[in-house]
DNA sequence: ATCCTCCGTGTAATCGATTCCACGAGGAGG
DNA sequence: CCTCCTCGTGGAATCGATTACACGGAGGAT
């Protein structure tokens, strides 16, 4: 492969003559400039990325470190990650980590390695020492979707406490009771939001949350199969069911029709992440639907401002309810209207479509 | 951050010595390998992989540029490609092209530039110069699930045309005769393949297929929509859509549902790639599964048998038909059984369960 | 005519690793 | 006791870029 010296020979210029070229510096003669240029073309030179970053000490490139590749919300905001970092000039890299504490630590480990310029995560436990000593020693950095309690990094999420209060009143206007939650893991600080607000939800109906209706599960489909299943072999089973996440809630779906029960008739349920195969489940699925497109750009910009000595602050953006038919047939057409979406704010709004 | 200097100054050995320790080079003395390793623990020193790759011309890097993320079918590829690329040793980087020809090619520069040491492409249209240039000049390479005819590079995919004339076999047995495709995108390989497959085996039963039963898609869940109200806009609709992959099948039910109209009763549905949503849309959607997971591991494989100097062989899998409930209900429980699920295997099998 | 700027260019140091080569010490063999 | 290996080690070149610094020539001011 080419490299600056060929591209220097082949024009009879020296290599800081091409550098200069290559960076747009302005004194560079035009017909200097010409030569260059139709001696990078004749050769087909690309600069070496590697020898840059080496020289430089910047690889314009953001790590992204996400709890799960398969979880469509999160793929959903790599994606989102990506479209604005390219549009500010960064590249990214994704690591999955499989909500696996180890393998988490082990993508920190490789990004830091290769010297990415900032690091995006999500992270699936109290932070390995690896990233807490990235974080302390000035690398930039900024927490999405999930965060590290006591750590200094701006956080960028979606507030879903207002959302879960909807939620509930839906379920209750329904004539559900009986309520009971698939939580996230505890380590994780969406885990515990979602059951404190959903705890907090229900007191305000002077409903009370029993242990019996709180059901452990890892955000993964499995565990809400299992946790579904334990609910449904109660005396006393819950008249709804409330997911964490959508992964979970595909298992309490499955769990349910794997008795031969039926939702809405035989259980409510609805989920936390709104995701476009909900609206042809079997019933379609009520569910949380964050701004996950404008999470991932707040977030990137928000790491970019860090890297280039802008200040860089938290964002928290609200969620909002979508009501689909999984938690009972909306009485007539009135008594409950779907909460009116929220005004649309500055820029690319934060509204998302229910349908695809 | 410390570098190899700081730590060769802490050990009181020069440089040449320390990387002797950190490449397990042999000869290194017992006592100066203890000094190193110590140095480097308390100095919380990792090697900087950007010189590292500069030295050594390898990055240990694969690309991966794939068609669409969002797609879980590809999503569950880049999963399993980055799981095997682990395995051995490697990391990937991944570039989503969102079926855009001109994405794809800014990420198979970037990626060339980064000087990546292999790159796995699932091509979006014929290649761009740049790529056909990578192939040539001969950067290490493999096309996965599409590729590009005429290019000498090895093609990893699976084969559907035994599946699909499965497919066709179960919607004749059901009694449908009016049978339509929602293509994919004609410069693609499997575009073009799921629409000559389908043809074939409608012949082998007598069945033609018209021009108006062949409706252009582009492999995501809009022109799958529109498609099929234009299927439903005929005089003489069809009884049976096939969408040549997931995503168009999820904007067929929508345009379906949109009528007011019902799958299967009013019309069949089934689509190529099989994804646990599947299971639980209403009604669970007849598909042909992909040996994805295997696919993956086989690409990568395949890639570093290339790059470190093996050969490296062309691998085709076969797909096959996991039937459901969305042509017709299997006739009383006998004539064509659901095929049962397959026992869980060991570890890595190429058979895919049709329930998450 | 002389001096000072400014402009375009080249030389060389540098980034952080790897690795070839040379060198000194110590042991084995003659 | 001398020679020859072997082994452990350090010096220095190298990878492909960027950039500080020096330098020569052209042009303007005096």
């Amino acid at each position: 492969m080419a490299s600056i010296k060929d591209v220097a020979a082949e024009a009879g210029v020296s290599v800081a003559t091409v550098s200069r070229v290559l960076n747009q510096h302005p004194s560079v003669s035009q017909d200097a400039r010409l030569r260059v240029t139709a001696a990078v073309e004749r050769l087909g030179y690309r600069p070496n990325a590697v020898a840059r970053s080496l020289r430089t000490d910047q690889t314009r490139t953001l790590g992204l470190v996400i709890s799960d590749v398969m979880n469509p919300y999160f793929t959903e905001l790599a994606r989102s990650v990506e479209e604005e970092a390219r549009a500010l000039g960064y590249s990214v890299i994704i690591g999955n980590a499989d909500e696996r504490p180890d393998l988490q630590d082990h993508h920190v480990t490789t990004l830091l390695d290769r010297r990415i310029d900032g690091l995006l995560v999500s992270p699936t436990d109290g932070g390995s020492p690896r990233m807490l000593d990235a974080a302390r020693t000035g690398t930039p950095m900024v927490f999405v979707d999930r965060w590290i309690p006591g750590v200094d990094v701006p956080v960028v999420r979606s507030d879903g406490r207002a959302a879960v209060r909807d939620l509930v009143a839906h379920l209750y206007e329904l004539g559900h009771r009986r309520l009971a939650i698939i939580a996230g893991p505890a380590a994780t600080t969406t885990g515990r939001e979602r059951v404190d607000a959903f705890r907090e939800a229900l007191g305000a109906y002077g409903l009370a949350l029993p242990d019996a209706y709180i059901g452990q599960g890892d955000f993964q489909a499995a565990s809400g199969r299992r946790v579904t299943e334990g609910f449904l072999g109660l005396a006393e089973p819950p008249e709804a069911v409330f997911a964490a996440d959508n992964l979970m809630a595909l298992g309490a779906l499955d769990a349910v029709r794997a008795r031969g029960m039926r939702v809405p008739d035989d259980i409510a349920l609805a989920a936390f992440d709104d995701i476009p195969w909900f609206v042809h489940t079997g019933p379609p699925v009520t569910a949380i639907a964050q701004p996950t497109r404008e999470l991932g750009r707040a977030a990137v910009r928000a790491l970019v401002d860090r890297i280039e000595g802008r200040t860089g602050e938290s964002v928290t953006l609200p969620a909002r309810l979508v009501v689909r038919r999984s938690c009972g047939e909306a009485v007539p057409r009135d008594p409950l209207p779907t909460p009116s979406v929220p005004p649309v704010p500055s820029t690319p709004s934060p509204v998302r479509r229910s349908t695809p």
